[in-house]
Parts: C-alpha cells; structure tokens; sequence
RNA sequence: GCGGACGUGGUGGAAUCAGGUAGACACGCCAGCUUGAGGUGCUGGUCCGGGCAACCGGGUGGAGGUUCAAAUCCUCUCGUCCGCACCA
C-alpha cells in the first residue's frame, strides 16, 4: 500500500545519523550516570541469524530506554573472533583465519547496524587483534606469578584422526569425533591449568548478591558441586590382617555410616594399585586397569555395562578405623581419581551403588541406619536411629556424622573435610586460531614465561594448514624456535594455544578502556563502568563462560589489577530463550537459518524487531515461524497513517474522546514503563497495539500520538525517528526525556466491580475507584436478588463483592 | 537417578510475580464496506454446549486439597523440555 512510508530509505538515513552523530558513543568522563548494558559479544559466523536478532534488539531497546531515562549508557560491542570454524575453514580451502574471520565480523557488523542496534563502535574488542592478544597473555602471566595458572599431566579427549585434543562438547555422545567419526580415546598430556577450585568457595558464596535467573544460579551451585564430610586414613593389610605400612585416604559425605563398611575402592589409576595388588591377583587386575584406561570416558560412566565386569579384586585388605576389622581393597572404574582423594569406602546398607557392587561380588551387606518399617527398598539413604555402630547407636544422621567426625579428628585419623566437583580450568588447545600461550621451554630452565616487554606473542602468517588438523605451529621453525629469556640458550616455543574461553573472560573490562596501551584497562575506567548492569546472552553460557569470568574478576581484583571490590562482573543477568527452527537448536552448524536481511529487504528492520519481541516472552524459547510479521508490519503501517503529519486517517479527537484518549496515554506510560522494567516486551508491543486500536477508533490527539512515539521509539527506533522529526522539525525522539505520566490523568475514573454470588459472576457494576467497603456492599446487594440474607458478603472494592449464600 | 522449568482456543501467547471477569494482543478463519477483480485498507465476529435473545451451563493435561474465590497456592499423577549425571 502507498502511505508514503519508505521503509528503506529511512531505516538508511536514520542509522546513517546515529553514527554520524555518534548518539549512542560515550566517554568515560560522561557527567550523567552510569549504565553499562552488555549483549554476550558473539561469534562471528557471518550475517546475523535470528538468534542475534532477539538477543541484540533486547541490548539496543534497553540502551535507548536507559539513554531516554538520562542515563550514559555504555554500549560496546566486540567479537569473540578465535574458535574452531575458522580454522576448519583454513583446512578446507588455504585460506588464513584471519582474513576468513574479518570478513565474518564485518558481515555480522553490517547486519547489526542494519536492524537498528547501535553501539559505540570506537570501542570495538575482538579477540584476535593483537593488541586484546597482547592483554589476554599479559593476564596469562600474572596469573602464573601469583600462581593461579600451573602446568600438569592430564587424561585428554585425543582423536587419533585429527591427531589433536578435543573438547567435552566435540566427542560426541556415542563417543566419537562429531569431524573425522573416530573413537576418541583418552591420552595423558601435559596441559595448562587456571586454578579456578581455589576460589570455588567464593563463587558459591557470591551467588547470593546477584541479581539473576534463579536456574543459572542454581545451574552454577551444582556445578561447583560443595559436599561436606570426612576424610580419613586407612593402613592396608594382608589377607590375615598384617598392616603393611601403606595406607590411602578415602572421602565420604556419611562417616557415620562407617561401621558398615563392607569394602573399600581405589580409582584404577590411584596410585598405590601396583603396590598393593597381590601377585596372585596382579594379572587380572593389569587388564581391567589397561581396558579402563583405553575406554571412552562414555563408555565408563555408562551403566549399560554390567557390574560384574567393572570391577576387580586386588587381593589387599584394609582396616576400618571405627572396628579394626579389615575389608577387601577393589578397584572400580565408577571411582574417579579426580574426585575426592580416589578412594571410598563401601558402605553397601545406606548406598544403592555399594549394595549393587556387593550383591554382584557377593560381599557382606551391615546396615547401620534402621529403615522405617514399611522400607522396602535395597540401600536406604534417609535418616534414621544408627544400629550396629557401637557407640554411636541411637544417634540420628545430624548428631551421628558430627560425633563421628569428632572421633576421628581426636585420635588423629581423620577431619572435617569439604569437597568440590568444581575442576581446575585445562586451558591449553592445540589449536592454531587461539591466543598463543606465552611461554618458551628451555632444556635448561624448563617452562619460562615469554617478557611482558616481547608480548604479545602472534602466530606467523606464513603457515600451511594440514588436513590432519594438527596445528601448524607445531611445524614454524620460524615461530618454535627461540632463545630462552633466562639463558639466552637455544628454546622452543609452546604451540598451544588458549580456550577461547579465556579471551571471553575479561574481555567487558576492556570495553571501559579499549585504548589503553600501558595496561590491559585502568582501574579507573573500570571503577567508572562494572560492574555489568545488565548481561544478555543465552542460556547455554550459564555454567562455562558466565563461571569463568567470575573467576577472572575475582582473581583480577585480587591482584590489584582490577579495583579491589569488584567482586563480580555481572550485576544483573537475562538468558533469553533460544530460537529453534522445526523443533530443533537453531546454529550455524545446522544451516538452518532464517535470514533476517531478507526482512530487513522487506517489511524491514522496525517490523522484525517488533515481531520477534512480540513472539513471546523474552527467556522463553520460540520456534521460529513467521507467520505473525503481518501484524507488526501492518501495526506500523498503522502507526504511520496515525502520525504522519499529512496523513489524515485518522482524524482529531473531539468532545469527551479528547479526555479518554489522553487518559489513556498516560496509563500507557505507566503499563509501558513497568513492562520495559520487568522484560515484559510481548506485552508491551500489545499495549502499543490496543492504544493504536484505540486512537483509529476514538480519534487523535497531539500529546496521544507523540506518547506512543516517544514510548516505542526503543523498540522502533527508525519509524519513530522518522514520525517525530516530521511532526516536530527535524528534533530527534531517542534524545527526548521518556515520558512521565500525570497520576491524576493516568487514574482510571470508572472500574468494572465484578459481583459473584458464590463465586459465579452474576453482575458488573461501573464504579468509581475510590469506593469503599459499604457502599461496594450495598450496590452488589441491590444488583442481585439472592432470595434471603447472605451468610457471609466479602467486599475487595473496587473490583469485586463475592456474596455467599 | 538428582535438580529445574513448563502444560491455557485452530496457532503464538495474555492473565501466574501479588489468588478475584480466563482467553488481552496478534496470526488464521468468517462476514460487511472499500476495490474493475485479487490484494491492500477500514469495520464487525470468532473457547465449547444450549438458546432468537437477554442469559444459562461447562472449560486452563488429570486426580485430590486449601479458600468466600484457584489457570495462579499445596499434594499426588501424566506428559514435554532443559541442566547435571556412578561426585562417594
């Protein structure tokens, strides 16, 4: 239809001016107060698809919203520019990642500025550029001095196919390589390591002062995973009781349960297996520990496998503190080496695992909790009198761990311990397209940190990607050999490189300060900005990138490079649903994306904002369907007849419709601004909808009309633009103050009282507002006939009488 | 197995936070006007059953419960989705 609304033009013109005019820029010295408003930077993979669209116009309405409310809002935007992808495509087709992936940010910035999000482009961070590469390594030093970040043997997901390390995410759930299809087998390697379990307590703890979904907290919580219980000793014996002298630790969550242990546990990989294996025993016990080292890490924590072939006896006993009774030593391969100390006792009456393991290798089973009577379960888990526990008979689960402990700590044996399932952070990929690790090894002085003075360390550019996958690195001479700073001797460099998830860490620090060169950031600038005011991104960061970088304010803080009580980067936090297309994820690898250019070509940028804040709530996830753009499309369309000045579809308001439709924009201003403050924004496109419904049906007014601009400006930010600057020469909505409604007009002066009998609707009433208990009373009676005098008549004026009868 | 979320018309969803008219708003569909036709635009209708109508009865996955009043709170149950998963 031809209203005159030029939909391109005027999206072009408009983000022409925003940038022109540098809007939405910021400096750090800006008078108003601080607001700091954060999209998850992405991956940049190319032109937006639909998930970019709903997270980035979330950011964009709530830096205009915030920017209307006076506040100086900080609105950086960066690329998470290191990853996978680029090298694959390297291996594919020759070309460098980095000419690969600065094609993919700058597809990814146009398609951004072309929906209407707008940032503060000085303030650009992308991974890969030398100058982040350079910080993100200094970091990486500074760590290690204060010893966050240290170097170990670890059991690695290595495809033998593309000879390199893989993470959890790329081996496949039927523990195969999601590129080459191999089995993925585990290899020990020397790795890097950051020291997050050392603050594994804070980040529990400092969950209670954020201001985010409660799944993620709780996502978070049981991540990190804090048990308590007891640690204790046990010696090692012969098969007559002999101590040996040996002795190995075990953990348990229920020392109170002690004195039915049956049995003990060793990782396969626990340390004294060679030493205490029986040679009778040694044969069989060699190949269950070689058939566990070679299986998948699926395959070992699946319970398709039978019991009877995951354990093994090594012919050694150990004796149980609580009764010096000694119980047979297996291994298992459910025992992790990496949690707790490798090694628990079996406690086969208050464990389902223990009495399952015991059943099949037909060991002794003691309860020692009294089930209740109708208990008819295997291993009871629940609280209960101890029995067959000597002294602590009687006692309950509470008071039972506690004198147990107790006695274990006074005889020296055992104590109080508290355990993590949180890991250290493996750092190290061996990758090409990743920030080089800054370190050189010399045969002389080992693993020596590169000079702060000769960061940042940058990959050379003259590399031959292989088809293998190996980095090429690896295969630099010009790049692996190097002098050792200690010695001046010959050294070779480390090819590894860092997770990305390192650079994603720290990198809403650098945004406060991009241009610094003596620092990663000034303390000032950062003191001026964090934390975060509000983060937006998905909710499949809620464990890995959101506890990383946690970790990393804490520690940067600590270090004195942060301010000292910035203790966590992210005040408030949306995770908003995904967008899935055909029930499916919606993700570049499945190359199911619906281009949002093509709408922008079409119905344009404003439309699809609208459509895909309407499609429902923001944290839930959609199925993409397209089906309702008509209506955000025709809404503007609507909109535009309304308030363009030369149009005259709808016409003035006259006698009492003046009134009601000023009315109604003022409690549109306050519906608005408490839908904006709650993420409501389906809802508010509704209310911006039956206000429009309302003006075509009652007629217009001036102060109408530019209330609802003024209020849809976030969401619509080029029609509004465009309306405002016709109906008010040339001035510009985004920079207006938001509207503040008039309490008097935005009082509702009639309100429907719903009168119930009995709980059914039997009458509306108009009333006013203000009516009391009486009167609200005596105007139900009067509406209906009840036949006899009501038992009972509750009065909630003015909305509702319920009259029982 | 543990933890969490969700379940409402033909469809997306609103009302759930704070118990108080269930179905806002939109898509779709139906009708009228507009138009040369189609489309666009404008107006009206659209949970189910009964009734010409006013109205009456039923209705938020299922079963109970609390309450004057339950989509909303509680218990159980079924289903869907997500996270963690042999964590001692």
């Amino acid at each position: 239809m031809d209203d005159g609304y030029d939909i391109q033009a005027i999206e072009r013109k408009w983000q022409q001016h925003w940038r022109d005019a540098a809007t939405y820029q910021v400096e750090n010295d800006d008078p108003r107060p601080k607001y700091y408003v954060l999209s998850m930077y992405p991956y940049p993979s190319g032109p937006a698809h639909m998930g970019h669209v709903r997270n980035y116009t979330f950011g964009d309405l709530i830096v205009r919203y915030r920017t209307m409310n006076g506040y100086g809002v900080l609105t950086p935007i960066g690329f998470d520019s290191f990853g996978l992808p680029a090298e694959n495509a390297a291996i594919k087709t020759g070309e460098h990642p980095r000419t690969f992936t600065d094609a993919r940010i700058e597809e990814l910035s146009n398609s951004l500025q072309r929906i209407g999000a707008t940032y503060d482009w000085r303030r650009v961070v992308k991974s890969h550029d030398p100058n982040y590469i350079r910080w993100t390594q200094w970091i990486f030093l500074q760590f290690l001095k204060a010893g966050l970040v240290y170097r170990a043997k670890a059991a690695v997901n290595w495809c033998p196919g593309c000879q390199t390390v893989l993470a959890n995410e790329q081996v496949l759930s039927d523990g195969t390589c999601e590129r080459s299809g191999d089995l993925v087998e585990k290899r020990e390697l020397e790795q890097w390591f950051f020291k997050i379990t050392q603050y594994a307590q804070q980040l529990l703890d400092d969950l209670d002062q954020l201001d985010w979904p409660e799944r993620v907290i709780t996502m978070q919580r049981n991540w990190i995973g804090r048990s308590e219980g007891a640690q204790f000793e046990m010696q090692v014996a012969d098969a007559d009781g002999r101590t040996t002298g040996e002795t190995f630790a075990v953990y348990t969550t229920r020392p109170d349960t002690s004195f039915g242990m049956t049995f003990c546990v060793l990782a396969p990989e626990h340390e004294l297996v060679d030493v205490i294996t029986t040679p009778e025993h040694r044969d069989e016990v060699a190949a269950f520990v070689d058939r566990v080292r070679k299986s998948t890490e699926i395959e070992r924590l699946s319970s398709e496998t039978g019991l009877d072939k995951r354990g093994v006896f090594t012919g050694a006993y150990a004796i149980n503190p609580f009764n010096e009774q000694p119980v047979p030593i297996y291994l298992a391969d459910y025992v992790l080496t990496t949690y707790g100390t490798g090694a628990i006792m079996a406690v086969p009456g208050q464990d389902q695992r223990d009495w399952d393991f015991a059943t099949t290798y037909d060991l002794p089973i003691i309860r020692t909790v009294q089930p209740p009577e109708d208990f008819d379960g295997e291993a009871y888990v629940g609280d209960g009198p101890a029995i067959n526990s000597e002294w602590l008979d009687g006692l309950h689960k509470t008071d039972a761990i506690a004198k147990a402990i107790e006695w274990l700590e006074e005889r020296g044996i055992g104590k109080r311990t508290v355990n993590y399932r949180l890991r250290d952070w493996l750092l190290s990929r061996q990758r090409f397209w990743g920030c080089p690790i800054p370190i050189v090894y010399c045969p002389d002085h080992g693993a020596v940190p590169v000079p702060e003075e000769e960061l940042p360390v940058v990959a050379p550019d003259d590399v031959e990607f292989r088809p293998t996958g190996e980095s090429p690195l690896r295969f630099h001479e010009g790049f692996l050999h190097t002098t050792c700073p200690l010695c001046g001797g010959p050294a070779v460099r480390e090819t590894d490189t860092m997770d990305t998830f390192v650079d994603s860490s720290w990198y809403f620090l650098r945004f406060c300060d991009p241009w610094n060169a003596d620092m990663p950031f000034s303390k000032s600038a950062v003191e001026r900005w964090m934390p975060v005011d509000q983060y937006i991104g998905g909710v499949e960061h809620a464990i890995l990138h959101l506890m990383y970088a946690r970790f990393f304010t804490k520690a940067l803080a600590d270090l004195d490079i942060a301010p000292a009580d910035l203790r966590e980067p992210f005040a408030r936090l949306f995770t908003q649903g995904m967008i899935r297309l055909g029930g499916g994820k919606m993700s570049k690898s499945k190359g199911n994306l619906v281009s949002p250019d093509d709408y922008c070509d079409t119905v344009g940028a404003d439309a699809l904002r609208l459509f895909v804040l309407f499609m429902g709530p923001p944290a839930d996830d959609v199925d993409w369907n397209d089906k309702g753009m008509e209506g955000t499309s025709r809404f503007l369309h609507r909109v535009w007849r309304l308030a363009e000045p030369s149009s005259d579809a709808v016409p003035a308001a006259t006698g009492d419709a003046i009134e009601e439709v000023d009315r109604a924009a003022h409690r549109l201003i306050v519906r608005v601004t408490d839908e904006f403050d709650r993420w409501s924004y389906n809802t508010a496109v509704a209310a911006f909808m039956e206000f429009t419904n309302l003006l075509y049906k009652r007629g217009q007014t001036q102060f109408a009309v530019d209330t609802l601009l003024q209020l849809l400006a976030p969401m619509a930010p080029h029609v509004t633009a465009e309306l405002w600057a016709r109906r008010h020469d040339g001035d510009h909505v985004h920079e207006r103050s938001w509207p503040v409604a008039d309490k008097a007009m935005a009082a509702v002066e009639q309100v429907t009282m719903i009168v119930q009998v009995n709980g059914k609707v039997r009458a509306k009433l108009e009333v006013t507002p203000d009516v009391d208990v009486a009167e609200a009373e005596r105007l139900a009676l009067e509406s209906v006939s009840i036949g006899g005098e009501p038992k009972r008549v509750i009065a909630k004026p003015p909305k509702l009488v319920n009259i029982v009868v």
